[in-house]
DNA sequence: GACGATTAATCAATCGTTTGATTAAATATT
DNA sequence: AATATTTAATCAAACGATTGATTAATCGTC
């Protein structure tokens, strides 16, 4: 908040100085790219005020004040952090969707959109539910939602708003509807939370179900789950929308 | 953690003596539920660690020492907080749900199972998506759900195992299921991550909507989206079931 | 030798906690 | 009833530890 303008108004030191981004890669000895990794899963699994620099600095096996050095502080350093994870998210998105449902994208037939979006969801499973990485970076995320600032505005225009768009058109070709109506986008957003909530509650997911690990097996019962509900409300607003169903073996 | 070995030998002084829950309620000038009362908002709305004692002390107009006083120390607050969490979400459970899906309860006819999931529903958006109370309380659940302990065992135990057994055993009546199958259970927390995603995700759904508040006519349509996607799911799973729709006017 | 990268040492600030004293109320003793 | 004793509640002050940040010196390479 107040230290956007502090980073950059600091001192004359850093003015300037910061070597952000340096654009050659991995000019150093790749301190800077192990801080941000680092300090990724630091900020993730504690949060923010809970991690100090010296435990990333320890983790990244490097001195204390490259942090200062290369992002200018530690509030430097966690926006770098965003930024990294925002970008490999915006890359994830850019080749799981959006060439379906996305502005330039020709719309696919109702069927094959539903196919399409049915796909989507189970990568989003694989990726959210199961996958182990993904930990600190959706912890990550929720946190910057509870206090939506700077991060919260690049990640919805970069990654959020297009994908959600694009479910939106898929949905809409799938069912019959306007891509941009209240009604739609509301329906792709219960469908995104039904997955996003079986990563946050996933402890108490596991212990209702009586899992010991959310495998592949487990993993898979959750997309059946989340599957079967967005085939009965794509089979409900269709009708409601005077569509006809092409009846097509579900697998 | 150590910190309750701790508090029980301290020194002399308090030895036995930190007035653990004063069962005279008001015992004292209302110092301890002023603590209680202003952590619970700082510790859900920056987190643990983010918050100082001197700030949670200045918030309820009490010395700071008092915190170890009554609670043993930072840590004791916070599990005091906890505790207060949980009764109170507890006692909201006890008379919402659990009187007409609870374990002793007559379960209604499957029409009237599911209109008594819809107003639950009903209910949950209006307490988690509107009611701006309840954003301090969300937040503290969320950030013990990333890093589970004791406080997730009490909840789970207290409010989140009953309220989910009750909905499984009405949505059970309402499709014609097993209320202790995977794909109950599934289905049910698929139903609930929708309105909780709601919350979750507040900022960037009201901007996707281009909503400038959360208010009554919001919440509504929140509403109208997730018991038409409970509605559908029920319907789907009746078919399936081989059960008769008893159709009946839909408000 | 110039310069970017790295280091150890140090800074002031803030943290949670502890201390000793003070006040007011309750309890016991006379 | 009056007095002495004990207890609970509150406070200001200080402590040691840790924090993020900064400085000046060193290293390695071109």
């Amino acid at each position: 908040m107040a230290k956007a303008a502090k980073s950059s108004g600091r001192k004359e030191r850093a003015e300037g100085k910061t070597p952000e981004t340096p654009e050659s890669a991995e000019s150093s000895g790749g301190s800077r790219e192990a801080l941000i990794h680092a300090a990724t899963l630091r900020f993730g699994e504690a949060g923010y005020a809970a991690t100090s620099i010296r435990a990333i600095a320890a983790d990244a096996g490097v001195n204390l004040s490259l942090i200062s050095y290369y992002f200018g502080g530690k509030q430097g350093l966690y926006e770098a952090c965003a930024r990294d994870i925002v970008d490999r998210l915006s890359a994830i998105a850019g080749r799981a969707i959006l060439p379906f449902g996305g502005e330039a994208a020709e719309l696919p037939s109702p069927g094959m959109s539903l196919a399409v979006l049915e796909r989507a969801i189970s990568a989003m499973v694989d990726f959210l539910v199961r996958d182990e990485a993904s930990q600190a970076v959706t912890r990550f995320i929720m946190r910057e939602l509870g206090n939506p600032g700077l991060v919260v505005d690049i990640l919805y225009e970069d990654v959020m708003q297009p994908v959600h768009t694009a479910a939106c058109r898929l949905w809409a070709a799938a069912t019959g509807g306007e891509p941009d109506s209240a009604a739609v986008k509301l329906a792709v957003f219960s469908l995104i939370g039904q997955v996003v909530y079986f990563r946050i509650a996933r402890p108490v997911v596991m212990r209702r179900l009586g899992w010991q690990q959310m495998g592949t097996v487990e993993a898979e019962a959750v997309k059946t789950a989340v599957i079967a509900n967005l085939r009965a409300a794509a089979h409900a607003v269709r009708q409601q929308n005077g569509m006809q169903e092409n009846r097509m073996a579900t697998s």
